[in-house]
DNA sequence: TCCAAAAATTGGACCGTATCAATTTTAAAA
DNA sequence: TTTTAAAATTGATACGGTCCAATTTTTGGA
């Protein structure tokens, strides 16, 4: 079992505080105070408090001190705008909804240039494709074309690339797919694009193509998905301040 | 002026350095000797290198290394919605050919009952509305819808909505916008649409909007951006297992 | 040659310090 | 009382260090 790391007990239990309403004034002790109770260095303290930041929980005026986002406790769901954008979290992760998958193709094939260079491979290298449909409420969604390195994950089943390779990961290699490099355009549909999403033959498609980490950094799959252009969800929030 | 910041200056440099295809070998050199070369302490160059994590140009291997995330060099879209140039309300640039920007219409009404939800406003506020059509090389690309809540910005004025709005809050409010939530889709097209996009009655358009937010959480713009569905590329990474 | 153990490499977590900049508070002056 | 200047507060940046965990490389023995 690995120990909870520090920061993220001093952010979890901060949070918890603070939607307890225990800052009444909706201003927070100061940094080197807060380092203090919670007896560790101010570094941590503001990496804790950082990720609470990020989520629009708190902000911070230098000087004035750390405040409370008064919106935040007023409304908390208007803060949680994944309902409104379910596009893409749920091909990611198998989240209870009633989908099934139909597996197109599925077939090992030796890793083209391409794909040695996205997956970090070697000429020697295989990856399985995979091509699946997926339906929801028995309709055809997505069209996903997956590539993924044999040696990552040398036990996988046709069976199983029909349901979750996500949580087939987790559960063979105890890690968890969770950061995911994607790229979102629109472009003309292909005639097999129109036949399986029922496009007419003028209307676009939808494609998200990404790569997908694993915990510890390793690529671990390339991945394409079309999909009719009506089901192109996303959402995300951004900082604006990185560049 | 503001002297920049070490981990700004190393973190541009390094970045500038990934794309001129310096590292061949997609492989980075390790932190301590980064932190050597920059003469910085690790700790800065870490922060450096954790915003390029963020926005995906790399990604890190501990005991391994750190990597170039393949997929980012490649692919460059007309677009970037990206960072501060995820202009909705501001400048947005397209590979350096020249923008211009219409007023098409000013006007102050009440909050409507969405706007109210997303803006935190009741049904007494007004709102600014305000629409703009974008044009490169003099050819319309992108309609853009913008609602301010009036009692944010009191002042605003046509000539300054037709500029750039975020430097004028900036300057009048000494807030910035650094945050937002951007929901991306497509649907069909309106006739406004296909007559100012060129588009064919069938086709759809992209639209890209979303709500901006001040330092302290408060949200200070919604905004929708409709355009043709082939510019509409965005490109993001993605955490999926967040607190 | 091959394999397993040891060593080196590399990123991650955490600590503590010094200095600075923005803001608020206090004190002094008008 | 009001205004102004100084002091204290508070978060931001930057430094450098220690220890640890994951991975890769080297080494030594079978």
């Amino acid at each position: 079992m690995m120990t909870e790391l520090v920061y993220r007990r001093v952010m979890r239990d901060l949070k918890k505080r603070i939607l307890n309403g225990e800052f009444t004034t909706k201003k927070l002790p100061d940094e080197r105070s807060l380092s203090a109770t919670y007896q560790v260095s101010r570094s941590t303290m503001k990496r804790a408090m950082e990720i609470l930041v990020d989520q629009g929980i708190i902000f911070k005026k230098r000087g004035a001190g750390t405040f409370i986002n008064p919106l935040y406790l007023k409304d908390r769901s208007a803060f949680r705008y994944e309902g409104k954008n379910l596009g893409i979290t749920d091909s990611f992760q198998a989240n209870g909804k009633p989908t099934k998958s139909r597996l197109l193709d599925y077939r090992v094939i030796p890793a083209t240039a391409e794909l040695q260079q996205e997956l970090f491979l070697t000429e020697s290298d295989f990856v399985y494709e995979i091509k699946r449909l997926r339906l929801v409420a028995d309709k055809p969604v997505i069209i996903e074309t997956g590539y993924i390195p044999i040696k990552i994950l040398p036990t996988l089943t046709p069976a199983v690339a029909q349901s979750s390779i996500f949580s087939y990961v987790q559960d063979v290699q105890g890690q968890t797919v969770n950061r995911a490099f994607l790229s979102i355009h629109v472009q003309p549909s292909t005639a097999e694009d129109q036949d399986l999403l029922h496009l007419k033959p003028i209307e676009p498609v939808g494609v998200m193509s990404g790569i997908f980490f694993l915990d510890d950094g390793t690529p671990f799959e390339v991945s394409t998905m079309r999909l009719h252009y009506r089901d192109l969800k996303y959402g995300t929030f951004v900082n604006l301040n990185e560049d």
